[in-house]
DNA sequence: AGGGTTACTCTCCAATGGGAAGTACGCACT
DNA sequence: AGTGCGTACTTCCCATTGGAGAGTAACCCT
């Protein structure tokens, strides 16, 4: 018979999860992917969006400018875009470049890696659109459920 | 000629993006995903994890208790778990169960549109797992560069 | 009556993110 | 020469968010 109470056992749990989680790679990276931000700033860079004419969402991976990318998700602030630019860069999912142009031009692009990672979100993007439908409505009976 | 400096451009980029956004269902829905809980009570309701013996995640949509949850996911705190299932079971991701045994017992599982985005996850997670080497000596060869 | 269990809820505090303003650089106009 | 404009940021301040831990309700067992 073990000598641990649940809430030990709880602590213990935690503690073998810690150690789990600073090996795992996946975690890590699952922190990257669900932020707010990336998702978007890769989903602006692979080319869709209301001012892409032609097929839907699948083209050439696009460089934009900083001007281009604030413009277009115009809900970020200028220090978040800025962050999670440079995380991206950082990852290897996008680059940058600066153009010394008479006022500096920096454009950013998907990377090879980054365009792959932006394949898969395109998948969560349409189920979104499929199912998002369902989700209000079930939002709507739960809320009203509980009246 | 239009009459508005780059500022007024950029405050009016952001009008009509503000009410993109009310309209988009999309992006709603991408913020419920991009939460960093969500992806991870998914999976782990979504049969995953070591102690499933058998195939690589793939079987039955496996119900769970809370405090089963809180072990698995030992990470989360009681207040997000609680808050991050409820919000689940709201949009109609996951259902919560009740059964008034001894000391009370509530399960959860996912529903079949849970299932769905589960699958969807389960290709992120796969290919976080792929390429995680790869972003982690992007990331190092981007500090190093910077010393 | 006291202790144990589950599934929460509440309270306090530290970290995160947004908004607005400021910065550096360089041309361009007066 | 000085003021202004434009890009691409950085900095400061403050509201919101999330974590840690204690508390709660219901019920059984000893």
């Amino acid at each position: 018979m073990p000598t641990m109470t649940a809430a030990q056992q709880r602590a213990q749990a935690k503690l073998d999860y810690d150690a789990f989680l600073a090996g795992c790679p996946s975690r890590r990276l699952l922190d990257r992917i669900s932020d707010k931000w990336v998702a978007l700033v890769l989903a602006a860079l692979g080319s869709d969006g209301p001012h892409r004419p032609g097929a839907d969402g699948v083209g050439e991976p696009r460089s934009m400018r900083y001007s281009e990318l604030a413009r277009r998700l115009a809900g970020i602030s200028q220090k978040m875009l800025t962050q999670t630019l440079r995380s991206l860069e950082r990852d290897g999912l996008i680059t940058r470049t600066v153009t010394p142009t008479v006022p500096v031009t920096v454009t950013y692009e998907l990377t090879e890696l980054g365009l792959s990672l932006h394949d898969l979100m395109r998948g969560v993007k349409e189920w979104a659109e499929a199912h998002m439908d369902e989700v209000l409505s079930n939002r709507e009976a739960y809320d009203t459920r509980v009246d």
